[in-house]
DNA sequence: TTTATTTCATGAAACGATTCATGAAATTTC
DNA sequence: GAAATTTCATGAATCGTTTCATGAAATAAA
């Protein structure tokens, strides 16, 4: 006797429609069957609101239509953007996204990635700041922006063309002296190249610059000590500042704001990312912006493409400057 | 003979430590064991690096430790941040969250749904636009700020305060002459609370209102021209508005803007939700903040708890004012 | 009409973890 | 030392699908 409450499975609906339990199951996946036995079957999936249980499906195929996404978190309305675009990409190809905030705990990260082992997941897509994970050469693994080795295909944004563009906007814009502000992990070469693509830029246009690079964790005073030090009679050495995110760009802003200064008439910002308040909203300040659509859908492509070994190690896609406010262009 | 590339079983470990198929599992699940036993199965779970598979322990237990959060979007950042507490909250308890953007998708919403009887989740959170979704009995489901039926548990902020909050600053602000400014479907009778306050709260201050609702999809033009109906020579009617939320708000502001009015000088604003740039940046707007962390936490609260019955029809839980730049108060 | 071929529903076996009745071994009791 | 009791590893059965070898029925060929 059947558990009053638990769902019918194939089985009920073979013993209701008086056919055989394949007979369903071909039913169920579309698999061609006789007209009659295809109406029975219906009916009775209909009549029982039969629904499949995916973990027995699971089981037996190997696979979850699931893809975890690993981000820091949220909060920073550039990874926001990321999942969301991600999530349609997925949708699309009828897969589901796992989300994953690793920024509150250290050892999430890999934990995650343990757990794709155990297949919850058929694939990781991973924003992440551990520069040394253990990757397991069988987990389909695509990294943004981070270059975890040569197994591990990255999607990026064409970083060093970005930090070119952003020491040619200032330049453009007039500034003479400029700075390159950044902090997280120096392991991480990804976002490093937004700093030799703005030096490049730098020297390109004779600009003055200089590097002010924060590794590992956030000590946020250091920022504050360093543009302090500059700060000589109400001037800045600086009349332009080029931050490797939007975040830490808005950050950046508020302490000028605090020491007096003002953005742009007195010193000109540029963020990186390009994330907006409400999707369809304003920058957060002038910016170099990512293609995040095509980030996401390039990373779940490479996913969820069958062949692991055609997967190019780096793929570059092309940055574009807008004006946010925190320039002199607006 | 097993296949080179197939993932251990817990039959290999037993085989490979000499054991029964139980012992492994009592191991794996903490079962107290003999010792000699314990390491020998221990020893063979690290040679053979063997994982659980958790399919075929869904398949019995009938349980995934996976809870959907269905949200339209994750741009807005109010969503995000919702999204985020959420995950935290789900980490904390062990559980794991898959985001499903519906915006994209008319029929996400209850494709998410029958997927969770199909027993891919074991609860959905929902912060859903559709008002007539069909949700069985046998699905746990919390919904966010939007009352669902009386078997289904909400959790919402108190929006009549929140509403009559906004009256309240208003009128201490020195307004004279407000309005509220609403989009969305009327049947959603949570945010129809932000507006009841509102109401109650001007007329308990004296304060002259208009309402504008428009419903359903989202014609902004019409707030354009209701606001250039109530435009007279330079002068807007009212001295003071409240958007239903954030997102409006802001939109509403550059309407302002272009209009040549000045924001706070000549309109003060005050939004709904009170989420921040980068979680630690400023607000959008002036707002009536929503307490995200504790709705988040109270979602997966009610969800999980295991007796159903006692889930109360509705949580509200409170808010408060917070300046940001569109009020006088800063 | 008989034989060869094709078509297609059938249902047992398998996927991998959990559960639990079984009985061997160890311990306690008299 | 024998009997009674307790302890605990064992492995078959189970969960709900999918797959595929089987053979019955229908069709085609002779």
């Amino acid at each position: 006797m059947k558990r009053q409450n638990s769902a019918p499975t194939m089985k009920d609906v073979a013993r209701e429609a008086g056919v055989a339990l394949g007979t369903v199951s071909k039913v169920v996946n579309g698999i061609p069957v006789g007209e009659a036995y295809r109406k029975k079957v219906e009916d009775a999936i209909e009549k029982l609101n039969y629904q499949v249980n995916s973990y027995a499906q699971g089981l037996k195929a190997n696979k979850t239509c699931t893809v975890a996404l690993l981000l820091p978190s949220t909060l920073n309305p550039f990874f926001a953007e990321l999942a969301y675009y991600i999530d349609i990409a997925l949708l699309k190809r009828k897969y589901r996204m796992l989300l994953c905030c690793t920024a509150s705990d250290i050892n999430a990260e890999q934990e995650y990635i343990t757990m794709a082992q155990q297949n919850k997941v058929d694939g990781i897509i991973g924003l992440t700041y551990n520069p040394n994970l253990r990757i397991e050469e069988s987990t389909p693994y695509v990294s943004i922006d981070r270059s975890l080795g040569p197994r591990i295909p990255c999607v990026a944004s064409d970083n060093f063309a970005g930090g070119h563009l952003a020491a040619e906007k200032l330049a453009d814009l007039g500034c003479k002296s400029v700075a390159f502000l950044r902090t997280g992990s120096s392991l991480s070469n990804e976002p490093n190249k937004r700093k030799a693509g703005f030096e490049n830029g730098c020297l390109a246009r004779h600009l003055n610059y200089e590097l002010k690079i924060i590794d590992d964790g956030d000590p946020f005073q250091e920022f504050i000590d360093f543009l302090e030090m500059h700060y000589h009679k109400g001037r800045l050495d600086f009349d332009g500042l080029f931050c490797v995110n939007d975040e830490l760009a808005c950050r950046i802003i508020r302490v000028l704001q605090n020491m007096g200064l003002r953005v742009p008439e007195d010193v000109q910002v540029i963020g990186f990312d390009g994330a907006k308040g409400f999707g369809h909203g304003d920058y957060y300040c002038s910016t170099i912006v990512q293609p995040t659509a095509e980030i996401a859908e390039m990373c779940v492509e490479l996913l969820l493409q069958g062949n692991m070994s055609v997967r190019p190690p780096l793929i570059c896609l092309p940055v574009s400057y807008a004006a946010g406010g925190t320039t002199k262009d607006m």
